[in-house]
DNA sequence: TGTCATTGTAACGACTACTGTTACGACTGG
DNA sequence: CCAGTCGTAACAGTAGTCGTTACAATGACA
């Protein structure tokens, strides 16, 4: 269970997940199950098909459906990058104003919305930079020269 | 109300609460009390404390009690950055690895861990030395200009 | 010494997000 | 037709934040 102090996994699953595919289809099958990547996320294939299904809007993935259905890729994975999966799977941004429209008559109040949407904007743009810098056949060729 | 994702606000508020002791001390005022802040920022006194609480501990804020009560920065303005405010109130990484530990017979499932690791250290880093940059100072003076 | 404004903090409900699970309809290869 | 898999709704559990009420503790000041 736990360790973590409350973040988003999402993106490791995602990750996990694709780049469990694109070694399953190196390796010569054809479509991947949500049961098959879940067992190896250790966790139940519904979290697996949610996900993927987002992964599939971005296209990422792509589903098969009927019997012998599963997953592919939708690229290849030296063409997917951590960016490509962040953009699809997270809906904000880490930072975020007030929630409650902060007082307008103080010069504070007032001003402190675009000072600090500045700053998020460049937190942004330097959290994208990293993401994008690694691709999934980065990571998969990790996980083989760990192995 | 909102019209956030979900995303923190703890940073935002903070700033502002800092900022806004900063410019009432400059004002010659000597301490600024939660209430004052809060209708500042539009949220309960007792919101702001808890935030100030932690800033406390960080060395960021003191504060008096009894009657004439109140907060005051303890450092300058310019000796404050929003990374330091960060980690005063952020307890945890942007990213984080499997709730359940991923299935170690499978390979992916025993390197995917290491391999994120060495990404998400990577986004932190620059995610620091985004906020790093900016220091209440800063913000403070982007206010004042823009009014 | 007493008053009283303010902090410190606990407690609670409301809201949101993610996760895990069950259930079941939709689809399709054989 | 049938079996296997996806697609998706529904629900409970967990966790974090926020707003709010309540009240004890503190300490400046009359």
């Amino acid at each position: 269970m736990e360790s973590d102090v409350s973040a988003n996994s999402r993106l490791t699953i995602a990750a996990h997940a694709l780049t469990w595919i694109g070694l399953y289809q190196r390796r010569g099958h054809e479509v991947a199950t949500s049961e098959q990547i879940a067992t190896s996320v250790n966790t139940n294939p519904v979290v697996i098909r949610r996900l993927l299904g987002e992964l599939r809007k971005a296209g990422l993935a792509d589903s098969r459906r009927g019997a012998g259905a599963g997953w592919i890729l939708a690229r290849d994975l030296a063409a997917i990058t951590l960016l490509d999966i962040y953009q699809a799977i997270e809906p904000g941004p880490v930072f975020a104003l007030h929630r409650a429209t902060p007082n307008p008559e103080c010069v504070v109040g007032h001003g402190i919305g675009p000072a600090m949407t500045a700053v998020y904007d460049g937190v942004e743009v330097a959290l994208r930079g990293e993401l994008a810098k690694t691709t999934l056949k980065d990571v998969l060729r990790d996980i083989l020269q760990a192995a």
